[in-house]
DNA sequence: GTTAAAAAAGGTTAAGGAAAGGTTAAAGTC
DNA sequence: GACTTTAACCTTTCCTTAACCTTTTTTAAC
């Protein structure tokens, strides 16, 4: 993360440490370059704004080093020629401040995601579902009046739906993280496995299991971790 | 604990004794410094909505004395500005009221354990289980009527569940742990065990091993709901 | 450009069989 | 003789499949 505003980038910093993130801040554009050649990063934020070096010419800097590695551009303003310029640059997302850290973070998980498959976020086993906490590791969703245990693949389908949720969970990442890359040739069971979800869902109208015809399937509900 | 609201400072209180923390409750934020010098304590769990002094200032005076001390904020609602702050002061965690209680105590495992390593409980020898008191060296569980000697895979497996309580046991873990990486092929030793365990623990109904298909056991004791 | 029919995708339920686990007793081991 | 493993038989849990609907999309005719 390269970010000028000390406040911001310490507020930031440690708010992805605490999700788990391995962050290294730095704050002058011009030690960007050579930080990013002494380690291996996943991923890298930029602040477009900086006093000396902007951002733009670190990820200009960036590509010629590694064409794949995603960028996030933070913008202070939503300047469309800032976003164009960004996405020519071969960014993969962008932020304008002052923005929602909450968002940040899930178009980090979601880059992540594109990225490295389900490898990142995979260790998380609690999630609240609506009125629902649901575990992931003893398989039981459980409201204030209700609980139910949950057989293993449904245990998990949920789980994929809660880390996609409110994105779209693609039926063929359900299909080759669950019953893996070669095994469904005419199997229905998925389907199978959703409407019993949905069944035990209903009980929560603030919750739904949204069919996205023809792409797959999508976990609504609140906005709150 | 510093938390101002009676009534749910009192359930908090024993809710986590009942799962064996030792808990101070102070309702009055202008004693918790004081009550902070006066203790060794492992953890701070402080309620950031208080009348006098805030939990952000607390927990300000407490980095000032200790500045590895684990601290949990308690935030009414999900004021994101309370969550930035709490984390720029160092919070390990927050929790947003109202909350699942089952929540709190994994964060609260969790960082405890990240903390400690694993120091704390493999070497732990004595366990309460509901009525029985269970020494896994001698071997022995006893209630106030009955008393029962183990075999010492009966008492090694026990014990392993002791360790979980309350959590998943994976199979795998359990028999790599006792019968060793490479041996069991056929073996269904391990569920004969399991057996003999439930049927010396069926005196307490308030104690039960689980059954978790396809993953594990879980002894379950001490949980209210 | 509309509309109706066909095709594809998805929803739901129930049945059958496979796999995992529970329990007991007999057979090994040390 | 105390423990542990194996075997046998039973129960429960799970997953898949098939059958029959409903919804959405495509195709083709008007």
């Amino acid at each position: 993360m390269v970010e000028d505003d000390r406040n911001f980038g310490a507020v930031m910093q440690s708010y992805l440490k605490i999700h788990d993130y391995d962050v290294e801040w730095i704050a002058d554009g011009a030690h960007a370059i050579e930080a990013f050649e002494r380690q291996a990063f996943d991923l890298c934020i930029l602040d477009v704004m900086l006093p000396n070096v902007d951002g733009f010419s670190i990820a200009e800097a960036i590509r010629e080093r590694n064409e794949d590695i995603p960028i996030i551009f933070l913008t202070a303003k939503t300047l469309k020629k800032d976003i164009m310029e960004g996405f020519r640059l071969g960014a993969d997302d962008y932020i304008t401040k002052p923005f929602d850290s909450e968002i940040l973070l899930m178009k980090i998980k979601a880059i992540m995601r594109r990225k490295n498959g389900l490898k990142n976020g995979v260790d998380q086993e609690l999630f609240r579902i609506g009125m629902f906490g649901f575990n992931a590791l003893t398989r039981v969703i459980r409201s204030d009046d209700r609980e139910y245990k949950l057989s293993p693949k449904e245990s998990e389908l949920l789980k994929l739906l809660c880390l996609y949720k409110n994105e779209v969970l693609p039926r063929e990442e359900a299909l080759n993280s669950i019953w893996g890359e070669e095994s469904y040739f005419t199997t229905r069971s998925m389907d199978v496995f959703m409407s019993k979800l949905r069944k035990y869902l209903k009980d929560d109208p603030s919750v739904e299991i949204t069919t996205v015809h023809g792409s797959g399937y999508m976990l609504k509900s609140d906005i709150r971790n």
